[in-house]
RNA sequence: GAGCCGGUAGCUCAGCAGGUAGAGCAGCGGACUUUUAAUCCGCGGGUCGAGGGUUCGAGUCCCUCUCGGCUCACCA
């Protein structure tokens, strides 16, 4: 098998394209050819060369790329060389580059990285083209690309190859162009307010903020277990005590659960934290930010998701969780206020209530009969305590808290609250946790008595902001699934 | 975890009722000094996702497994 490979490689394949290039390889230096040369520290980019044409007509010229398109006639050959920028066409000829080289010049494959020098010129077709003096092989492609014009459809390879997919498929292309510019915008924004980027640990003796079932892992010296964070929360209200006022992070969460559409063990968090602040001025933060991200990344706040229009303008409607389930169902607000009421409404929808208890069962209403509803933004408020364990509670009802999430298009892209600030209320509200864990509730949140001793020492009123950036991303680009906003969603491994 | 759909040449895809596996592009050889998915002539290339079964004979039918997609469940 390796016989039949390339030896200066050691590939072993049995596919006759890459061995035919493997050979090439060892033709190359065999010959003082270098096929991994480099590096070229000026260069034009090749969509500028052609757009500039009229003003750098006939000046010498340097580019580097790769090819993906080759057209020989004879003595006289083109090429489709692309860098970041774009394509520009080469034209080899013969007589100009002489004969030895133009021999070389046969010998490329589609996928090669090439740099050329030549003078700029229009062909007798028009087409605007580097015409060669000299070139040099900077990488030797031993593969071959998937094809120029099919492309690469089948979504496992595109997500196990992105860099094939990334190479082929221009909209794969800008849509991480635009994840970057939202992720940009944020941090524009959000500086531009006085907020201060922080990081804090990933690695967490308690995984707390969220809930949701953490990963493992060892630390070997300290010999203790710990577990990748699910959440930065709890360390950013400890900068509040600590007094940061207006503090934020971007960063990776991860959490131990199962992968969908909408779903990544890894992803992407933006927390924001402003001292003296309440779920109020996060909603405004929130509608503004959003606004103003979608603005400058498409230059328009009116974006299409799915084939839906959705204006992102503020100010966004504001709805209580328990209005948005009467108006829904068509039944009055008030019968959401009693567990009679909720039953009524379960046996009216043919629902079977899984869960036990008030503000738990509003909220499994509020997921199965509003939730799909939700397609221009709103800011649903009002949460149960239940699900609430680190929302401050509504000051004239204690069964809710001050909290909200921004519903678009139907899902959640965050979520947000008054932040309690009470100890000892907090402490009640983790021993409940601890108590829904002892029931079975894996994803129950801890008991962490650090953060209960922060909070003892005086945390500000404040309010807190949670954007999923990947949902946002989805949203901003017209992304149905979360795997085409990650660069690499999580496979199993290749068989 | 359940249901449905898919995995055939490097890529994109055909393959009927079970009868020795096909196309386009890519590749290899040749012709060609201005092409634009160049053209023309010739040629090679397959563990049909894996394993088992039925059958004289399986890409095709059956079973198991595997990878992926979608939906549901799970996921405040």
């Amino acid at each position: 098998m390796t016989e039949r490979g390339a030896r200066a490689t050691g590939i072993e394949s049995e596919l006759d394209q890459v061995r035919v290039r493997c050979r090439k390889v060892d033709e190359y230096r065999a010959a003082g050819i270098e096929p991994y040369d480099g590096p070229v520290y000026s260069r034009d980019e090749a969509a500028r060369l052609v757009a500039e044409f009229d003003t750098r007509e006939g000046s010498a010229v340097r580019v580097a790329g790769r090819i993906r398109a080759l057209r020989f006639h004879g003595k006289v050959a083109f090429a489709d060389l692309w860098d970041e920028s774009g394509r520009i066409q080469l034209l080899v000829g013969v007589d100009r580059v002489g004969e030895q080289a133009y021999h070389w010049w046969q010998t490329l494959d589609l996928g090669d990285i090439v740099m050329a020098q030549g003078k700029l010129v229009k062909t007798r077709r028009g087409e605007v083209s580097v015409e060669v003096e000299n070139f040099r092989l900077l990488a030797k492609a031993l593969r071959p690309l998937p094809d120029k014009w099919a492309g690469l459809r089948e979504v496992e390879l595109r997500y196990r190859y992105r860099y094939l997919d990334l190479l082929v498929n221009p909209d794969v292309r800008r849509t991480f162009v635009v994840r970057s510019q939202i992720l940009q915008a944020i941090r524009d924004f959000l500086t531009a307010r006085g907020y201060l980027e922080v990081e804090t640990p990933i690695l967490h003796p308690l995984a707390g903020g969220a809930n949701a079932r953490p990963f493992v892992t060892y630390h070997n010296a300290l010999g203790m277990p710990l577990f990748l964070r699910v959440a930065p929360e709890l360390y950013l209200k400890r900068l509040l005590v600590g007094g940061f006022e207006k503090v934020f992070e971007i960063g990776k969460n991860f959490r131990n659960e199962g992968i969908d559409t909408r779903h990544n063990p890894e992803f992407t968090s933006l927390e924001v934290y402003e001292a003296y602040g309440d779920a109020a001025s996060m909603m405004r933060l929130t509608e503004e930010m959003v606004a103003f991200v979608a603005r400058r990344t498409l230059g328009t706040e009116v974006i299409s998701f799915q084939g839906q229009e959705i204006r992102l303008t503020p100010p966004w409607e504001r709805m209580t969780m328990r209005q948005a389930v009467a108006r829904v169902a068509g039944v009055p607000v008030e019968q959401l206020n009693t567990d009679e009421g909720l039953d009524e409404l379960f046996g009216a929808h043919g629902l079977k209530s899984e869960k036990q208890g008030y503000g738990h069962r509003l909220v499994e209403l509020f997921e199965t009969l509003v939730e799909p509803h939700l397609v221009q933004p709103v800011f649903i408020t009002e949460y149960p305590v239940e699900v609430s364990p680190l929302a401050k509670r509504m000051r004239d009802d204690p069964r809710f808290t001050d909290r909200f999430e921004p519903y678009v298009a139907g899902q959640e892209i965050g979520n947000g609250f008054s932040e309690l600030n009470d100890p000892v209320d907090q402490r009640q509200r983790f021993e409940a946790q601890e108590e829904a864990r002892r029931k079975g509730d894996e994803e129950a949140h801890r008991m962490d008595e650090d953060f209960i001793r922060a909070l003892e020492y005086g945390m500000p009123p404040a309010g807190g902001l949670g954007i999923g950036i990947d949902r946002l991303v989805m949203l901003l680009t017209d992304s149905p699934s979360i795997r085409d906003v990650l660069l690499f969603p999580q496979l199993r491994p290749e068989t």
